[in-house]
DNA sequence: GCAAGACTAGACAGGTCTGTCTGCTATCGT
DNA sequence: ACGATAGCAGACAGACCTGTCTAGTCTTGC
């Protein structure tokens, strides 16, 4: 039990444990519902640590944002890694999303609340144009694996109903329904673009 | 040019003036963030005005997603009147959703957008509730006029499909496309539902 | 031992939020 | 003519917001 031990027990920075704060509230309430002295309460950090840690709270709601979205990649990717057949991995994607939306404290895509109440033109939308880029990208490699004609198009049909089964369980409280129906959807779309 | 006549160029009542810029406001920037300042200075209205007609913030968005909803059936249906196949009315939904999409001042779903910002449970949800099952019954109905074997599953795919093409209007800055997409992907839809 | 850096606790400033209240004015039905 | 109703203008209270600043504490490397 030496007290000094690096790998074992160590608290997280302050800057970690902020990170931890602000993701659950901002998910879970809004970003610009939750303040900051609720993000620093919950994670027993003083003010001062936020404000040399990220400079101000939008730097905080934008690095909540860049983890979601490289936490969400990293899910989905090991999720999809189940899969060899290239048209099981490309509904894989609906699979992992009823999966997630599964989850008790679900409440729809984290960019698509942020961008709902912040300004055009913000940082919220710079970071997810780039969440939806990766998005898309991923569809359509996805596509393109799996034998489309048509791998953009095919695309963008596939955007729509990742959004769709997102919505969907967000404001109907379906748990993985929305993301199951649309998984049936991409199935029967799969099967006419590569015809 | 009698000064008194009822019906030409009659000021609107302050509740009127106060829905409108509400709707304006709250439409494009949100709920929560817009103050009942800026709300009743558009309006030119006093703020005693405000809470005799409404009582509470609270109240005054309830009702503006009411007239949201109110709009949107209207509009929706006048739409629907142009088309005479049940197949064309079904499909139809889309394009009017397109032509909505291609505003301008397009945002998004209102109702999905004060939803982000507003807690579970809530005056929010309980409207939200009512507009998205008028969707659904919409489509329901459209689909048993298009002979759909299974009208509500295809109801359930449809309203992803809606989701879908709504929130990819308001992200992804497209304009109707995504609302296109979605027409496509439901004419795929129910052609296979027809079978 | 000791200096440097990371962190905590909390006061404070300046602004904005909702909601209440007091006066004043204009209009309308009777 | 007159009372009722509706509306306007703005001060005010009390809470909450972001962001800054001071001062003290704990840890770690050397």
């Amino acid at each position: 039990m030496s007290a000094t031990s690096p790998s074992v027990a160590r608290k997280p920075s302050a800057r970690d444990r902020l990170l931890a704060a602000a993701d659950e509230l901002f998910y879970a309430e809004g970003v610009h519902t939750v303040g900051i002295d609720r993000v620093i309460e919950k994670a027993g950090v003083a003010k001062a640590s936020l404000y040399s840690s990220f400079g101000s709270k939008d730097e905080l709601v934008k690095a909540y944002l860049q983890g979601r979205h490289e936490r969400r990649r990293a899910r989905m990717l090991a999720g999809l890694e189940r899969y060899d057949d290239p048209r099981d991995r490309l509904l894989g994607v609906f699979e992992v999303l009823a999966e997630v939306a599964g989850n008790p404290g679900f409440r729809g895509c984290a960019f698509v609340n942020a961008s709902a109440e912040s300004p055009r033109g913000g940082p919220v939308e710079e970071v997810s144009d780039i969440y939806r880029a990766w998005v898309r990208g991923l569809f359509h490699e996805l596509a393109r694996d799996a034998g489309a004609k048509d791998p953009a198009t095919l695309a963008d049909q596939l955007v729509v109903l990742y959004d769709g089964a997102s919505i969907g369980a967000r404001m109907d409280e379906g748990g993985p329904k929305a993301a199951l129906v649309a998984r049936d959807i991409a199935a029967t779309l799969l099967a006419a673009a590569t015809l």
